[in-house]
DNA sequence: ATGACCGACCATGTCGGA
């Protein structure tokens, strides 16, 4: 069975239902991923999101920032939310889909927002670096338990915060210093990825060598023409799915949008 | 300095984003 799995940071849920609701009309992908909702639980758009066909919601927000959402065509068995760093900052969801989704086998897909980690790349002055470095140690540790319990079968998605290949930026030398793509957040990423054995769905589909974004910051003046992005928006998958993929995009065009998010859209598709 | 924006909120500035 074909499942599509779309990733997107929204920046306002609410803001942002016009381009959503053009978005899973156009692309109707299975599963739609949200972070950044900015939206309490009671006040999510459950409506709008039925009105689409996605009925089967999972959501953990909160007022002002940061929240997380899942919106599916397919049912859940069950939802759940975790946290991490001891937070209650709505930075995890996760469904299971199994045979009333018209699986054989279940499926776990988590949502995850990282912390960004603010300006400062030290630890030591910047609280904000020390929490995403915490939170990528503690994410490590974390990994096999986010695995079992789709029995072995999960697909991890998200604003993970971390660009993390030289071709994930614009200029690996000028984003040695900028938070995103320091080096020991590299490093961290990478353990976070070998402990899970998550594989980088996304690069099985472009090269390394090709330079491949998800973020551009709303401060250029012509994103287009500085075309300065980086991916920090993932899709990972444990090893038993590692041979499911069948199709990636990322939708590029949608920072053009109307009201655009500073994120796209990256969609893919498993026959699974 | 890459760049000087964007969204939420008990708002007319402050925090968070990255």
């Amino acid at each position: 069975m074909k499942l599509s799995v779309a990733t997107w940071n929204i920046n306002s849920v609410r803001l942002r239902m016009p381009i959503v609701r053009y978005f899973l009309k156009k692309h109707a992908p299975d599963v739609l991923c949200l972070q950044e909702t900015k939206c309490p639980d009671e006040n999510f758009p459950y409506k709008d999101f039925r009105k689409l066909g996605y009925e089967h919601i999972a959501v953990h927000g909160q007022k002002g920032y940061h929240g997380v959402a899942i919106v599916s065509k397919q049912p859940f068995s069950k939802s759940g939310r975790d946290s991490f760093c001891g937070k209650q900052d709505a930075r995890h969801v996760s469904a299971v889909l199994d045979g009333d989704a018209g699986l054989s086998k279940p499926l776990a897909i988590h949502n995850f927002y990282i912390p960004a980690g603010g300006d400062e790349p030290d630890r030591k002055i910047n609280p904000k670096f020390a929490h995403k470095l915490d939170f990528l140690d503690e994410l490590k540790s974390y990994s096999a338990c986010l695995d079992s319990i789709g029995g072995g079968r999960s697909i991890l998605v998200g604003d993970l915060n971390v660009a993390p290949l030289e071709h994930d930026v614009w200029s690996h030398k000028q984003m040695l210093r900028v938070v995103s793509h320091t080096p020991i957040e590299v490093e961290k990423f990478g353990a976070v990825q070998k402990a899970g054995g998550w594989i980088d769905m996304m690069r099985g589909f472009v090269p390394d060598t090709e330079k491949l974004y998800t973020w551009w910051s709303y401060r250029a003046q012509d994103w287009v023409a500085s075309d300065r992005g980086r991916r920090l928006d993932h899709i990972w998958t444990s090893p038993a799915l590692a041979g499911a993929g069948r199709e990636m995009r990322v939708l590029r065009g949608a920072r053009g949008w109307a009201r655009p998010s500073d994120h796209v859209p990256v969609i893919a598709t498993f026959d699974l």
